[in-house]
DNA sequence: CGTAACCTTGATTAAGATCAATTCTCGTGG
DNA sequence: CCACGAGAATTGATCTTAATCAAGGTTACG
């Protein structure tokens, strides 16, 4: 059995019999910085989990631009919904992965939920299913604050929150006292996910380094005052 | 038995006697324009489906501006993250409704199915849950798009993508030859929907109607050319 | 070292927010 | 039935933010 599986939330909690069955459905791919996991429209083969490293999940625009809309890390899932949105169908051929995904970083490890497969069992065991349930009911607030944060809020505000969440991402897990976030991606992404330019998100790590509010190198940032961070993102 | 109960999609299907004892759960609350159905903060009570009119979600920011994040029509839900959110624990105490809500038309009619009673139902009957995801699902693709578009697209834009989507609604369900929508609402809750402000989509919808592509007429939008709108939307 | 990708900084421009002033709409009471 | 007033919508002028265009500077890696 894959020794990770049991950290992916809505895996947890299930019976060893059950384990090994998805253990025997799933597959593992491994990849590197700028590899493909699936493309926008591709025929639907399932769901997948992070395991290790960060995927990106992105649309083209009509002028070739690329905007990210969610960024995953390990243990999380993506691209569930077209398997979920139509359960008693088994039209299978009508379904395409809404979006791109890509790992955006070196040696990046992925699980593939097939569909097929998991349908079955999630149909016959309701404890997936409300796992599940508890999984897309984060994730939808976890948009909604994106949406929020769209809407509400000027560059300055977003790259605060944004920095502000991986900074407590860090000290909720491990209680060390470094305050050192890594980025695990460049400019280019982090400004796509923002919603902004890249030039637009330079000068802003600069205007908030030069404010002493964090200190900036390469892709790693030192938070130095919290509580301005705090009042910026949220004034 | 409320008549409504089964258009409502995550109650579809289900047999008479789990629909008898959902009936009995849920309470009705009509309400006019202007009315409010939960604020931020308030302790959770439930989720809500519309069964009539049409409901706002929505924050308000620091300086005090109100930011609509969806705008919920006749059979479908909300406030349901709470719920899913958590269910294993039963500590009621610490859920809160995430945002606001009101009623933006008169003569809205909302059931709200409690959280404590349905939680029960949900734990014992698999199909609700395979709905509630199904439901959820289709939700986060809804989102997807609203985020998709708040980064990629200008105001002309979401204008005509979100008329193109009214339109679509209307045709979908009514086979007559009418393409006039009626927008049930006003400017300040649809710019507030669409993240921009009152003068600009007063102007913006001034534009596409001197360029001949649709006609507006206080709260009612004809479209006349809806190739050009589809164009627009979508360059 | 040399080159390419990445990042930063500067100057200019465009989209849209904001402020301000009218006009339109509609409900109410004379 | 008309006049009035308030809220809603439009229109105009100005200002701000951030995108875009352009040029250097840094870093990583063969």
């Amino acid at each position: 059995m894959n020794k990770y599986i049991k950290r992916i939330p809505i895996f947890s909690d299930l019976d060893e019999e059950l384990l090994e069955k998805i253990s025997g459905i799933v597959r593992i791919k491994s990849l590197n910085e700028g590899d493909n996991i699936f493309f926008d429209s591709e025929p639907y083969r399932g769901f997948y989990a992070v395991l290790k490293g960060l995927v990106k999940i992105y649309k083209i625009s009509r002028d070739g631009k690329e905007h990210i809309i969610h960024i995953i890390g390990p243990f999380n899932t993506f691209a569930e919904a077209p398997l979920l949105e139509n359960l008693e169908n088994i039209i299978e051929e009508d379904f395409r992965y809404p979006a791109n995904s890509m790992a955006i970083e070196d040696s990046t490890e992925v699980m593939l939920i097939p569909a097929m497969e998991f349908r079955e069992i999630l149909r016959n065991d309701i404890n997936i299913s409300l796992h599940m349930l508890s999984g897309l009911a984060k994730r939808l607030k976890h948009m909604n604050r994106h949406i929020e944060e769209l809407t509400l809020k000027d560059v300055t505000k977003r790259t605060a929150a944004f920095i502000l969440n991986e900074y407590r991402k860090i000290t909720n897990q491990s209680s060390s006292e470094d305050k050192l976030i890594s980025l695990h991606m460049n400019r280019s992404d982090l400004a796509s996910y923002l919603g902004t330019a890249i030039e637009t998100l330079s000068r802003t790590l600069g205007k908030l380094q030069s404010d002493g509010i964090i200190e900036v190198t390469g892709r790693n940032i030192l938070v130095k005052e919290l509580e301005k961070l705090s009042e910026i993102s949220s004034s």
